[in-house]
DNA sequence: TCAAAAGTGTTAAGTTTACACCCATGA
DNA sequence: TCATGGGTGTAAACTTAACACTTTTGA
């Protein structure tokens, strides 16, 4: 390629990391990695990669995502770009934070282990490399924020989930216990959140209805609250 | 430097593109310029710059900043990292968006003069470069979204500023008008608002009481909250 | 028959919105 | 003296929060 006015400036490595969120046994969790390569090979970080030539940053999430789950199109919102100059200690790397939700059970496990990838606690986090801290506490800070607004809290949930779990779910993310007559009337004013002829009855001995988010009526009440 | 595991990734130009919002005879504007350099030479875009070596991104937007206007320690938040591969059509470039609110009084208009630069109204912005476009959506969208959850209208303000400005300024960034006595109820409630013995003349026979953000306060009424 | 989770409405408290007049002053 | 923007409180509408019992069924 012909020499532009950009070829006097500096390039760096850009990298993104994952922060992916699952829900398991009541509790928030994070995927986290003993690293893979030197330096700190072996210390607690998020899950990451290297943004490649031809591949859109968002793309390089989605890559990183499915390398170490196994699952495409997984729902992911970006966080922010962290770009001190010494956050990365084996040399300058600017990386692009991305918040990822899972079902969980959805993962391949098998990826999980042979990337040394485990689930942790929101609340037991080990000490991480860099500033990985700071990006599992942003990302967490848009989950917390957002799961009253906007219907992401599902991603977490299999497809088909009762109202007691959706609401354990929120009491998971919010950190504090709900009402739950309050609960079940607001869920009931979204009519994106549909109850099927399913009944779960692994919970309890009458059956829970179980529920499922249904996307294209999500974008016609959108449409309509504009 | 000794080649690291790094070594065999690629490196990319990483910019920074700024969203400079200031506030003038009741109009929002955004700060465009004629780029000026190749491609696209003259065109309208947003300012901007490549991030240097031993530069912080965040240090790089405040530089460009700096640059345009002349004015240190400028309020400024992070929107985001732009990284389609083809999103610069001269060569590959990541881009992380900063959006800034400035006091427009205390810009320096020549340093805006030699760099080609224009206030423009928000609702008359130009077509521009790239994905500019979007990142003042996304900037509008934090500003209009923040504006009433934390105090960082006064940004845009004098450093006195009377009640009605204030509410105008609220109302240009909204884009809807406000009930005056419920505005100033509200405001009446945050006490780091303070009310200075200073009265202004220009605006009224009357004169109206000036105001000014007390930094200070705002630490003590967060530390209250939390 | 009882233990365990599912499901269901009403009232009080708090918040938000709507609304209209008097004040002070310079021209 | 009047035109102009500055300043002030109350009541209705709406939203949020608190609260307890009945239902179903498998063990």
């Amino acid at each position: 390629m012909a020499p532009t006015f950009y070829s006097q400036y500096p390039k760096f490595h850009v990298a993104v990391d994952c922060i992916i969120f699952g829900y398991q046994a009541g509790k928030l969790k994070v995927l986290l990695q003993q690293r893979p390569f030197e330096p700190h090979k072996g210390d607690w970080s998020l899950l990451g990669g290297f943004v490649q030539e031809n591949e859109d940053i968002s793309a390089a999430a989605q890559r990183v995502l499915l390398e170490l789950t196994g699952i495409t199109n997984i729902f992911m919102t970006q966080i922010g770009a962290f770009g001190s100059v010494h956050r990365d200690t084996g040399d300058r790397v600017i990386s692009i934070a991305y918040a990822a939700l899972v079902d969980i059970n959805n993962i391949d496990e098998q990826l999980n282990h042979e990337h040394s990838a485990y689930w942790e606690e929101l609340s037991q986090i080990p000490p991480l490399l860099f500033d990985h801290k700071e990006m599992i506490k942003q990302a967490y800070h848009m989950l917390r924020s957002n799961i009253g607004r906007k219907p992401i809290g599902f991603h977490l949930l299999p497809p088909l989930f009762t109202l007691t779990q959706l609401q354990q779910l929120y009491e998971a993310i919010l950190n504090e216990s709900l009402d739950k007559r309050n609960f079940r009337k607001r869920i009931g004013e979204m009519p994106y959140i549909e109850k099927t002829a399913e009944i779960d009855r692994t919970s309890s001995k009458r059956g829970a209805a179980l529920y499922k988010f249904n996307e294209q009526a999500y974008c016609h009440y959108l449409n309509f609250r504009l």
